[in-house]
DNA sequence: AAAGCCATGTCAGTAACTGACATCAACCTA
DNA sequence: TAGGTTGATGTCAGTTACTGACATGGCTTT
């Protein structure tokens, strides 16, 4: 067996990352992202647990991001308002690699398949918020539909962070559609 | 080839939702649920786009059914209140098939990639939703944030419907996760 | 140096889907 | 009524995502 290489995942990403933009996500086999990768497709699957998961390795550390924040969020905030905090805080993993982040969200768009992960992605940290939520000692119902409403805004401020030409801080996105949610009667 | 038999999506279904009752989803092929409803495997693909949808038969039906509903809610109704309605219609259409709801629901509870398709219909009711609003003059935004919101509570409700064990109505639990939404701060 | 761990390679297998083509009953239409 | 058309199905071969079992080889620990 030829010499160990380091990094192996890290290769994998790029290289999905690539090919996935070049040729799009059906026209690329697992075998074509490892074999660009230098390993072999069995290793692939080591890694990822599927073909799209190559696509969403920062998902659990965003989790443990906004959990973090709802936590040491003050104590007079609201629910929806530590649930919030949670969001700014995940934001900020993103906020200083938007290029990263677009070329990525073009390749999810593209997708069915993949988007449809990106909405468990999505389900994951409601879940996530709504555990801090109730360690708060947020009542159930009102932990999931905090949770619920602070990650629709991460989302909707995020698509629209990425879509936008002239880039505004994502931030600013989460504090615009969070007063438009506020705004709804 | 023998006598043609009608309704063979009726009991591609059928025969999919005991199956998946009696021995799990990864557990039941394309071809057990063919073989059971009396077709070929190939059969079942022209029916359904790939192995989960068979479970999903009715969503176009209440997307169908959400957005003729908004059209015609009062034009003093706030957007989320217009959406709400729309959920209502929709809850509608399983109100007196609870327990078909169950067993479906306890289905999908069981396997990680119905639920992550389970997502992918609420996505699409989401954003029928928010066309509806469109279509009533609602802003982009303000449309996007009250089909999420509508679509949560309609989501968080039905979750309470089918695992309460003294079962309420589901109009019921949808006003109630919905005053829960707007207490929200 | 022996023992063991860890990441990887090798290989064979299952099952989800797909495209191309054949068949057969029902239904027009001349 | 003969003959063509349509629509749902069957047949078959192929690709690809994914998995289990086992082998290999470097690196660490003792």
């Amino acid at each position: 067996m030829g010499r160990w290489e380091p990094d192996a995942r890290g290769r994998l990403i790029r290289a999905a990352m690539e090919l996935f933009a070049e040729r799009g996500f059906e026209e690329t086999t697992a075998d074509d992202i490892a074999e660009r990768a230098r390993v072999t497709e069995r290793t692939f699957f080591r890694h990822f647990a599927d073909k799209r998961e190559v696509l969403f390795d920062g998902s659990r550390t965003m989790e443990q991001t906004a959990y973090d924040a709802i936590l040491i969020a003050p104590a007079d905030h609201s629910p929806l308002e530590a649930a919030l905090a949670g969001m700014v805080a995940s934001a900020g993993l993103l906020a200083d690699r938007r290029d990263h982040a677009v070329r990525r969200s073009r390749i999810i768009a593209a997708n069915p398949s993949l988007r449809e992960r990106e909405l468990l992605k999505l389900a994951a940290l409601t879940g996530t918020t709504a555990e801090a939520l109730r360690a708060r000692g947020v009542t159930d119902l009102t932990a999931d539909l905090a949770a619920h409403s602070a990650v629709t805004v991460f989302h909707v401020a995020f698509a629209r962070w990425v879509s936008t030409e002239e880039p505004p801080d994502f931030a600013a996105c989460i504090a615009e559609a969070a007063a438009a949610l506020r705004a709804l009667k």
